[in-house]
DNA sequence: TTTAATACTAAGCATTCCTTAGTTCCGCGT
DNA sequence: ACGCGGAACTAAGGAATGCTTAGTATTAAA
């Protein structure tokens, strides 16, 4: 969060503020979430996700390769995002990778 | 959530067990989260999502679109990821979507 | 209809977060 | 070096939320 916050070229109380915090403990809120001192409801994390202009998956990516697909997915607009969803299906069939579900065979 | 369950085909305590939840609260705590009653910590999310087979993400994704993504790029193996996130990166290039990040220009 | 498994719920306890009220850190101008 | 202002950071109590317990519905099969 701290990166994506100094994408945007803010402090911590301005990006609480802009997130609907009151302004008064903003600072205090924000300072805890990035340093992993307390975590935000979801909603929170949705309000800061659109004040940072990610999604708000991203957050919650452990793998690097995902978080940055899921941000290039962002960026992207509608119209790409069909195409792009589409070849990624085609992907998926033609991987040898074993399913794991229940019930598909 | 839910979705997921039903596809692994196991009911909620065995879910809750299987993510390390205590047997005799685990039927309940699940089922508070399938309902939205409640919501879980991030750690618990994980253990659900390892059961699951699905990326953690997937749960916090708010677009169907984007879900399925997820989704995908958890099922294919590693050498695909790459070759994957280096067309997206390609993609992003190519979109004329405006770039709102600051300093970068 | 009885049974067993699964789904679901209320309520108090336990834990975590939010708010307040500060302190510390850092860069800059003098 | 010193003071100043803004930003980062923190402790602690009050407020909110989740977890546990104990139990009630629901469903499906015998």
């Amino acid at each position: 969060m701290k990166a994506a916050r100094e994408r945007v070229g803010i402090s911590q109380a301005e990006l609480g503020v802009r997130a609907g915090i009151d302004e008064f403990c903003a600072s205090a809120r924000i300072n805890q979430y990035e340093r992993g001192k307390h975590a935000p409801d979801f909603l929170t994390v949705q309000n800061l996700a659109q004040v940072l202009g990610v999604p708000t998956a991203y957050f919650y990516a452990e793998e690097d390769n995902l978080a940055e697909l899921i941000l290039i997915f962002g960026k992207i607009n509608p119209e790409e995002k069909n195409k792009f969803l589409n070849s990624a299906r085609e992907k998926s069939k033609e991987s040898d990778s074993f399913d794991f579900r229940l019930g598909t065979h």
